[in-house]
DNA sequence: AACTCGGGGTC
DNA sequence: GACCCAGAGTT
């Protein structure tokens, strides 16, 4: 299926409706690299102010390079799939070093990086290089399967597949990078997830889902999100100047994260060490719910404190003036800044 | 092909 | 509560 004046409605729409972003006024493929992962599964208006730290903080790529993957990860807190905040690090290196410096030009090398796929080699090479590549992510989904009537779902091979070439065949005869600016722009304020507003949409005429009445039904999706339910007690053990922490470094949620002792248990049912109980005073026990995408954690604080000295034992020890200098997940940063970081 | 990886917005 | 967001890596 090709529509011929599909793509030129698109950048004709673009050019009086786009918003203004950063990311959008440099042909630098390391900026773009940056705003392409950090957007990753990441709304425009929660991924921005991320972009602009990262980028004051890191302006070239061996900047970042250089930096400390604490450091990294630490401007990375709050945004979630921290992956793509190790695979930046690690990926700046290797062109910091390996390739010496030189940013990779083409689909075919960017997608040889880790943390960039076939959406992100596409938007880095059609964006920086005018590369002939079609963006296909959530968006582009969206308007395809809503416009030409897709009902085949969008998470199977099979539907990658047709979607693929579908908009491969919609591309303009040239500007593909203004182009895929277009139709991601045009997904994410005009052909909106719910309730978009197509009566003041230039391409509803020919919209089948439009003219059949079937835009809530799609883009039509297989998989269903099984959430996982699991049980977090943290223990906080701190003195007049310390907490204890230590570093998550398994594979599971917020790797290379730190945080306080973490005790997980089959159900709720919990008692902190008997040690512990002996040598310090429960002072506070606070309760949380924090939903992941996968996973429901029902989160207990234990809070102890004690005079007793931290550093006998292997206990990694934070002084509770730098605590704040260590990523650590959302809710545990919740919980230091409403309970640790007014202690003198 | 199914699963895993965060956090926040929207309805 | 369900779904979505400029997806990618692992199994």
């Amino acid at each position: 299926m090709i529509d011929e004046d599909f793509s030129l409605k698109l950048i004709k729409w673009y050019n009086v409706n786009k918003r203004d972003l950063p990311w959008r006024k440099t042909n630098d493929p390391y900026k773009i690299w940056i705003s392409e992962i950090v957007l990753q599964q990441t709304r425009v208006d929660q991924g921005l102010p991320y972009y602009l730290n990262f980028i004051k903080e890191f302006p070239k790529v061996q900047n970042l390079a250089n930096a400390s993957e604490n450091k990294v990860l630490k401007l990375w807190q709050g945004l979630g799939y921290y992956s793509r905040a190790r695979n930046l690090h690690f990926s700046s290196k290797l062109i910091s070093n390996e390739l010496k410096g030189k940013f990779p030009d083409n689909y075919d090398d960017l997608l040889k990086l880790k943390g960039i796929g076939e959406y992100t080699a596409s938007a880095i090479a059609s964006f920086a290089f005018n590369e002939k590549k079609a963006v296909l992510d959530g968006n582009v989904f969206r308007l395809l399967s809503r416009y030409f009537g897709i009902l085949i779902p969008i998470d199977t091979s099979k539907g990658k597949k047709l979607f693929n070439s579908l908009a491969y065949n919609n591309l303009p005869k040239s500007n593909y990078g203004i182009y895929n600016q277009s139709i991601m722009e045009f997904g994410a304020l005009q052909c909106k997830p719910s309730s978009p507003d197509c009566s003041i949409c230039p391409l509803n005429i020919k919209c089948w889902a439009f003219s059949n009445s079937k835009i809530k039904e799609l883009p039509f999706k297989k998989k269903k999100i099984k959430v996982r339910l699991r049980y977090f007690n943290f223990v906080i053990i701190q003195d007049n100047k310390s907490v204890i922490m230590e570093k998550r470094i398994k594979k599971d949620i917020w790797r290379n994260l730190y945080q306080f002792p973490l005790f997980e248990t089959h159900d709720k049912n919990f008692e902190p060490p008997k040690s512990l109980v002996k040598n310090y005073s429960l002072v506070k026990k606070t309760e949380a719910i924090h939903m992941l995408t996968h996973q429901k954690l029902s989160i207990v604080f234990w809070h102890f404190k004690g005079k007793k000295n931290l550093s006998e034992n292997n206990n990694m020890i934070v002084k509770l003036k730098n605590i704040l200098s260590y990523p650590v997940p959302k809710i545990v940063e919740n919980y230091i800044v409403q309970n640790l970081t007014n202690v003198r």
